[in-house]
DNA sequence: TCCTTCAAGCTTTTT
DNA sequence: GCTTGAAGGA
């Protein structure tokens, strides 16, 4: 026995001990079940158990290289990069990889996001001549990717009367064909989506049983991280990868489960014991984390709901403060209030900025703060919403690197066919992609083959498609003998695309180009990481490592010192001394998809407590009366979930001990569409437009918060003065109060260039010099 | 074919 | 308040 079990609590100790055969990790929050894990890994190393035969599973990449970290330290040796640790995704991505030709993959196959994904059913939807109304891309991906997570392959789900007939009542009837052709499509291009990794993997472990056997074989210790957060889908490849060996360890928390929209089921942990009769349970109930007041209010919020496992969490720590409820006027002010909030304590309290995070519930939210922390000079790093990889122009440039790769990535190809401008239209590539379609070809292919294309093109289009094709073959040369850096470096010059961008005049193009610097950076570093550990630093090595990156995964260190800016589901797993969390209102948190069912409601509460129990020492509560939502100001009320903590542990808004109105859990409020328009902007027999309604912003309250014109302080609009829209820029908005009614302002939009005779009742706008 | 203009639609949550 | 894509003119 070493030093490792110095650190752990007798109940840890025992779960980290007993490592052979399956075991149920029960942990509530803070309780140290990653700590359990870390260690579990760890003892079973330093009894000798070789690194390869381990496979970690976990829900981030980031958890997986925390951990690995923290072993290495552990240990004082460099092992754990030979452990099998990673997501499902990224692990069994690398199983694909070597054994995908057994599933007429190349293994060089592409992983479509969810981007490609979507536009290629788009393109799939209006092939098929079908309403993309009714067949919206996005719905038509979830409904594809459920399936696939409860393995309904598109074969099963094509010949299968259930829901073939949920379809037709839906309105939805070529549901089936459309996922048969989206499967078919991205076979053809050699792409498999985040789902098919695991859809694959089962395929695989199913019809191949010397595979399944050799992995089985090879694994003896198999852990998953937050079980509860496990799909169908990856819930079967545990279970048949562990069938030999048994020793399965899972540890989750069902309190915790928060994705069950991407098809996670807390059956999984329920169900363990039934999979594995002789199971060993371990449940460790003390949090370590957080004050004994955030521990209690976490436990009233969670005994709210009806399904759940009990489990009594308590914190031996210090009792703390109560938790704290803020009320703003705005979504504006609540940005302000809390900016200054984390100001004034990182002064008094003296302790650094990382320390504090603010959570939301929607990723729109973040531009609010990211405002309001520019304002006050604090820094910060919003998490999540559009990760570096799905900006635009990182996704082009990677297009490229991936038809080199991969030249049947027809998503690929279309994305940068034309880009930079090349003279080859929508005509030529939509005639190019039904022609593929036909022969059941790449796009590329397509291009390869001459005697194709002088049937289909004039001769001006056919040379210009010959040299793009010509192009991309001479950089495919050029990839197998160069490393991913040189390729991409000469791939960004050849093009144009950095040229261009540099000698962009407007701030966008200019951050455009810092982001290609930025990605050639990394790929310089990958090359040579590579080339320091012996691996191979070719392209193909680098796609594969970035496929399934987040952002939290290439956290830099100038990250370190930053305020986190991030919705509750991406601080899953974290934790903050401070935390905040904002727009607890109706509408928005429990959000109104949620509402229909007590299931998804449940789902929303545990949301709720998996916030709360992020904060070590603080938990700020906060809601706004108004918030904007689609450029209108719209009221709130402040969240049902609020009135979910004991009284005891919660401080509510000065003035104001009871907090009116909460919504009834029951009867179910439907989500309201509330007219936009009413009584805001009437011009008799003018019908309203969308722009009217954004000019004319009804209710807009003027917050202190903005600087430049004091609500003391309005502006009188007079005829003929030039104003302009605020929707352009950040700039300073002028919030103008009072009724104006029949006064007649010229208002500049810059969208448009040209100046509009408006009337104007309530209005919010930005004073042109 | 490209570029400009304009309005519709959108906001759950993620590997 | 932003993105996207259709429509129409150059």
């Amino acid at each position: 026995m070493s030093k490792i079990f110095n650190e752990l609590n007798d109940a840890q100790a025992e779960a980290v001990k007993n490592f052979s055969g399956p075991s149920l990790v029960i942990a509530g929050a803070g309780a140290g079940k990653t700590r359990v894990l870390t260690y579990r890994i760890a003892h079973l190393l330093e009894k000798g158990v070789d690194p390869s035969s381990i496979l970690a599973l976990t829900f981030t990449n980031k958890a997986a290289r925390e951990m690995k970290e923290r072993i290495d330290l552990l240990l004082g040796e460099d092992i754990t990069r030979y452990l099998w640790m990673g997501t499902f995704h990224s692990m069994f991505a690398r199983i694909l990889r070597k054994e995908s030709e057994k599933l007429g993959y190349p293994s060089s196959f592409t992983i479509y996001d969810t981007d490609d994904s979507r536009s290629l059913l788009r393109s799939i939807i209006r092939e098929l001549q079908l309403d993309d109304k009714i067949y919206k891309p996005g719905e038509v991906l979830g409904r594809i990717s459920s399936a696939k997570n409860n393995l309904i392959t598109h074969q099963i789900y094509y010949n299968t009367a259930k829901y073939r007939e949920r379809d037709k009542i839906t309105r939805r009837p070529m549901m089936a064909d459309i996922f048969k052709l989206y499967a078919s499509r991205c076979k053809k291009a050699g792409a498999m989506d985040f789902d098919d990794l695991l859809l694959y993997t089962n395929i695989l472990f199913r019809d191949f049983s010397d595979i399944l056997r050799k992995y089985q074989e090879k694994f003896h210790f198999i852990l998953v991280d937050e079980y509860q957060d496990t799909n169908y889908s990856q819930y079967l490849i545990v279970n048949r990868l562990g069938e030999l060996h048994k020793n399965v360890c899972v540890v989750g928390d069902d309190a915790q489960s928060i994705y069950s929209f991407r098809g996670a089921k807390i059956e999984n942990i329920l169900n363990f014991k039934n999979d594995y009769p002789d199971y060993k349970l371990f449940k460790l109930e003390q949090n370590y984390r957080s004050t004994q007041n955030i521990v209690n209010a976490a436990n009233s919020i969670i005994h709210k709901n009806q399904g759940q496992i009990h489990k009594t969490v308590y914190s031996k720590k210090e009792e703390g403060e109560r938790i704290k409820v803020i009320k703003a006027l705005t979504d504006i002010e609540e940005g302000f209030i809390v900016s200054n909030s984390i100001f004034d304590t990182a002064l008094t309290d003296r302790v650094s900025y990382n320390d504090f995070a603010i959570l939301y519930r929607t990723n729109a939210q973040s531009r609010i703060f990211e405002e309001a922390m520019r304002k006050r000079n604090i820094p910060y790093k919003v998490y999540g919403s559009i990760s570096f990889y799905q900006r635009k122009e990182i996704k082009d440039m990677i297009a490229y690197l991936r038809i080199l790769v991969n030249p049947n990535d027809d998503e690929a190809v279309k994305r940068i066919i034309n880009y930079p401008a090349r003279g080859i239209g929508k005509t030529t590539v939509g005639k190019l992609e039904e022609f593929a379609n036909k022969k059941e070809i790449s796009m590329f292919h397509v291009l390869e083959n001459t005697e194709n294309l002088t049937m289909l093109f004039h001769r001006g289009t056919l040379s210009k498609l010959l040299s793009f094709a010509g192009f991309v073959k001479a950089n495919q040369q050029k990839a197998q003998t160069n490393d991913a850096y040189e390729v991409a470096l000469h791939l960004a010059t050849s093009t144009g695309i950095l040229k261009e961008l540099y000698n962009g005049n407007t701030p966008e193009e200019r951050s455009k180009y810092e982001n290609l610097e930025e990605l050639l950076n990394g790929i310089r570093d990958f090359v040579d990481g590579s080339k320091e550990e012996g691996l191979s630093a070719n392209l193909d090595r680098y796609l594969e490592d970035i496929a399934l990156l987040t952002d939290f995964d290439n956290e830099k260190n100038e990250d370190r010192n930053r305020v986190s800016i991030m919705t509750m589901h991406s601080a899953k797993g974290l934790e903050f001394n401070y935390v905040y969390i904002a727009g607890v209102e109706e509408k928005l948190f429990p959000s109104p998809m949620s509402l229909d069912t007590l299931r998804n409601l449940e789902e929303e509460r545990r949301l709720f407590y998996v916030a709360v129990t992020r904060a070590k020492k603080r938990v700020i509560i906060s809601y706004a009366r108004s918030r904007y939502k689609w450029g209108v100001p719209n009221d709130c009320q402040p969240s049902r979930f609020l009135k979910d903590i004991d009284e005891h542990y919660v401080e509510w808004p000065e003035k104001e001990k009871k907090i009116p109105d909460f919504a009834e859990d029951y009867p179910w409020i439907r989500k309201a569409r509330s007219s936009q328009v009413d009584n805001t902007f009437s011009t008799p027999g003018k019908k309203l437009t969308r722009l009217d309604r954004n000019i004319v912003a009804k209710n807009s309250v003027c917050p202190k918060t903005n600087a430049g014109f004091e609500p003391s302080d309005p502006v009188k609009i007079q005829p003929g003065m030039l104003v302009e829209h605020q929707r352009f820029g950040r700039g300073k908005v002028v919030y103008i109060e009072g009724n104006m009614p029949n006064k007649k302002a010229t208002v500049f939009f810059q969208q448009m260039k040209q100046e509009k005779q408006l009337l104007l009742k309530f209005a919010k706008l930005r004073i042109v010099e």
